[in-house]
DNA sequence: AAAATTCATTGGAACGTTCCAAGTTCGTCT
DNA sequence: AGACGAACTTGGAACGTTCCAATGAATTTT
């Protein structure tokens, strides 16, 4: 290799080749050096090390993804960040992401299918190794489809598409809410309404068939109308409760479909001076931080979104690891967390339970 | 160029070449279309599209990028992801860069200052175009003269770093408590205690200079008992109002660090069967979306959190197309919005305010 | 002492773009 | 008819890595 070269001008970063000439040594030994090869001699390699460091050497990793056609990026989709649930799972998908070597590119549909296909198409330009999507509602399988057709591993969280045949990590919904609804009716509720999307999709009918068999084999009857249809929002929430309130049969309690609603009922109850956990129970889903800390503390059915949002991670790597191996799925066990909004016995005030705290 | 080439194997993807190849054009010619250059005749143009839509070409970004010596990557660093009001910054962040064509490369400190430090190198190696940093508590000023050092323009967010002298977009904080605290003191209280973080930082400092002003331009003295100091947490916010509670010259309300302590406080305040608002105020900070419907509605200083993220993003982006302007400077006027966790009244209920709700 | 083996290093061709300089093909003007 | 320009098109050298095949030197084996 020849030893001269166009001197490097001011502003651009020094490259390999810089460090070669530095180093004397050529460019590929510099290179197996930054690999960390062992069959590069110690001192060559500390020679060379040094030459890095003083030129304030920088790894270029797009060349190097372009010359090994491979990438340590992760696309990750997430519909809506302003549910705390959803940002809790990012928090622990990027942090596991990180801890593999892994980088996130992040970006935020806000449940529009449009931005979802943007979104996608650039993660693919972007050579992205892989996609982590929470699907906006209303994503049609076929997209799914088209993604695997591009040859990236796609792993879907929380809201399945399809019928499996794709990577899944979500929760087990019909025994969240069947757990929360038999502990309301053990703590002697029977008249239970459940706040959710009518029609919203697989996670909703799944929450809502727990809540129906629980109910069941309660031997209680669930009357059409305790079935309350309303966004999963906090807005929501508080049309539910206000809803719920207004029927002739009235409820005593509240299933939510997620703590958003949850905390909207909580807050309608607060303004109709009603005092939720005594005058009207309420459980919530998810397992978002500030259930902990909402008035009153929220019973809620825990997913732990945190380590949902790295067990995924972990599931995608293990795709990565073998691109060809049949559909992976994990289902994290739900966990009931009884706080003060349920503590409710017939008639009387229910001493309000330590909050028994496994949380974190 | 020879028409000759190496035919594609099964399993790669098409490239620009295989696109000239089938469109029986250069490579260059492809180039220029995929650019829109209007000097290439339309129909060669519309020729080459259909080939690169029949190969099902995928443009390579980091190919591109590599030659042009430039990306579009936007590396942003959050320290607390389990807050909203950095869930809702990062989604305004986010959407402004999308729309302008940038990509969101997002890692997550969790307030570690080494793990800060690693994305930071991580997102450098990544040729990340510019950075955007909600800085981790304790980030040394040097940290930032380092990046500046890098020659990749960087913006802090909300917690200001040294003495100006970096782009920054953050919020009026002073401002903010000072219209809170005005705020509770024509409602006619007279002990107001301060929860958060003694000597935490720059923000802090801010927020409770505020709060010291408005006191005593109502004639209100600050008793150092009521600046309370518990972390800026739900926990804090708890910890919080029980200390005030206990303390002998009694406060009546409490301005609260940010919105997650203050939905602590009304927790707390739930448990001790006061009431929020009638009892006892509390006034939070930041607007996160729950405030809205937390039990009670929480009176907070809104500084919106997701317009701040889009401001930031585009004060950002005004960065790259200059390189070389004076330090650019973006301070969101706060709002204050009365809900019920404020309404009270010397001795009185008072009927609680409608929302006056111009939110979002 | 020659051959074989190991060890350390290196040349140079990729990877998929961009973009400059140069080429070709026209139509138009003298 | 020849020259000139405009309108299109193209060759090929970058960009900063990786990695294969090859080289040379040192060491061991025969």
């Amino acid at each position: 290799m020849p030893a001269r070269s166009p001197a490097r001008h001011r502003g651009t970063r020094p490259t390999i080749t810089d460090i070669a000439r530095a180093a004397d040594v050529s460019k590929s030994t510099v290179s197996l050096v930054l690999q960390g090869s062992p069959s590069i001699k110690a001192d060559t390699a500390s020679r060379v090390r040094e030459a890095a460091d003083a030129l304030g050497y920088v790894y270029n990793r797009g060349a190097a993804d372009l010359r090994r056609q491979a990438s340590n990026t992760i696309g990750t989709v997430i519909n809506d960040l302003t549910n705390p649930f959803f940002a809790e799972l990012l928090v622990g998908l990027e942090r596991s992401l990180a801890e593999h070597g892994y980088v996130t590119l992040m970006a935020h549909t806000g449940e529009d299918l449009a931005t979802q296909e943007r979104v996608l198409a650039s993660m693919r330009e972007h050579q992205a190794a892989g996609l982590i999507l929470c699907p906006a509602f209303g994503t049609p399988e076929e997209l799914l489809q088209r993604i695997l057709w591009w040859r990236i591993p796609v792993l879907i969280v929380v809201r399945p598409v399809g019928d499996e045949g794709f990577d899944f990590a979500g929760s087990d919904n019909e025994a969240g809410t069947y757990a929360a609804t038999k502990h309301l009716a053990e703590r002697g509720h029977r008249r239970i309404a459940f706040l959710g999307r009518v029609g919203g999709g697989p996670v909703y009918e799944l929450r809502r068939r727990g809540f129906a068999r629980a109910m069941g084999e309660h031997g209680l009857a669930v009357e059409d109308e305790w079935l309350i249809d309303i966004p999963p929002t906090r807005e929501g929430g508080r049309a539910g409760v206000r809803a719920a309130l207004a029927l002739r049969n009235r409820p005593t309690a509240a299933i939510c479909y997620n703590d958003i609603v949850a905390f909207g009922a909580l807050s309608e109850l607060g303004e109709q001076g009603l005092r939720a956990g005594i005058d009207f129970s309420i459980v919530g889903f998810d397992g978002i931080a500030d259930g902990a800390h909402s008035n009153p503390p929220l019973t809620t059915v825990s997913v732990n979104p945190e380590r949902l949002g790295a067990s995924a991670a972990n599931l995608l790597l293990t795709r990565l690891r073998d691109p060809e191996s049949a559909p992976l799925r994990y289902l994290a066990q739900p966990q009931l967390i009884v706080r003060q909004s349920s503590g409710w016995v017939e008639g009387t005030r229910l001493a309000t339970p330590a909050t028994p705290a496994p949380e974190h």
